[in-house]
DNA sequence: TCCAAAAATGTTATAAAATAACGTTTGTGG
DNA sequence: CCACAAACGTTATTTTATAACATTTTTGGA
């Protein structure tokens, strides 16, 4: 469903894996300008937007990287490389979020699409509300 | 599950009115820089960004509109107010899109959410492809 | 009716997110 | 080694969205 480059290709270079690395390290999404603005990614060398971008672009690509579409914000996929569409679950207390597997309801969303005959070939899912944590936090006070 | 403010309520202002009939006009989402371009907003007196995203953020609490996030754009909503999720089939071709109902899916997909433990208040679903019009014309070529 | 509070608007400036355009470097296969 | 493609650096710019503050309009009581 997803077009991902290739799962496999050529080793990731240092801006990438220096991205990747930052990404894997945040608990949370970050935006590209979040990324710019790390030690770790300044120590690299790296000082424009541009250079994030690029290696951001490059991650996602190899399904790496996911891209959260509220938030215009990046974050690592925790699920390894995969070809299924995946969801996101997205606390607006904490800003955190879940990446969820799709796959049967990919096949009803894309169902959805056929009885339009509509094509897709790619789907987003995002979900915001309370994480379990902040769900009780709240529930506590 | 989404949280309209009121599906009735107030009559709209000219500037919310003036902003819902161009998005009613146009055959696909426009961004808000869209808006402001267009002859009749300028003949309203609209100027500025903030009074088109003002009129913009009325016209999404009472659901008459709904933003496309993998676009930044937004779009009438065709469904009448209504209650439940929707998601929206983009087109990569011709940039049109179409919304879809999705009542059983918004089921699903919470459920997959509460498994987590996360409680859903926003479902959003963005699917990118062609539609019928775009495919029959790649076809053709 | 008149007034006070709330909502909407106008205006200017600015922040935040993303890309264009260019030249240079690096890496890779022939 | 060389030629080509990919990645990178740098600067400027475009696109998207909001902050801050004054003014106007609307609306619901006294």
């Amino acid at each position: 469903m997803a077009d991902h480059a290739h799962l496999d290709g050529p080793a990731l270079t240092r801006n990438q894996q220096t991205v990747l690395t930052a990404l894997k390290g945040a608990d949370k999404p970050l935006t590209a300008y979040d990324v710019l603005g790390l030690p770790a990614i300044r120590k690299a060398g790296m000082k424009a937007p541009l250079t994030i971008y690029r290696a951001l672009d490059k991650l996602m690509d190899r399904g790496l990287v996911h891209r959260i579409e509220s938030l215009n914000a990046f974050v690592h996929c925790d699920h390894g490389p995969h070809d299924h569409a995946t969801g996101f679950l997205i606390c607006t207390d904490c800003g955190r979020t879940l990446e969820v597997r799709l796959e049967s309801c990919e096949t009803h969303l894309a169902g959805r699409a056929r009885e339009q005959g509509f094509a897709v070939d790619n789907v987003r899912v995002e979900m915001t509300g309370r994480c379990p944590e902040c769900a009780a936090r709240a529930a506590a006070s």
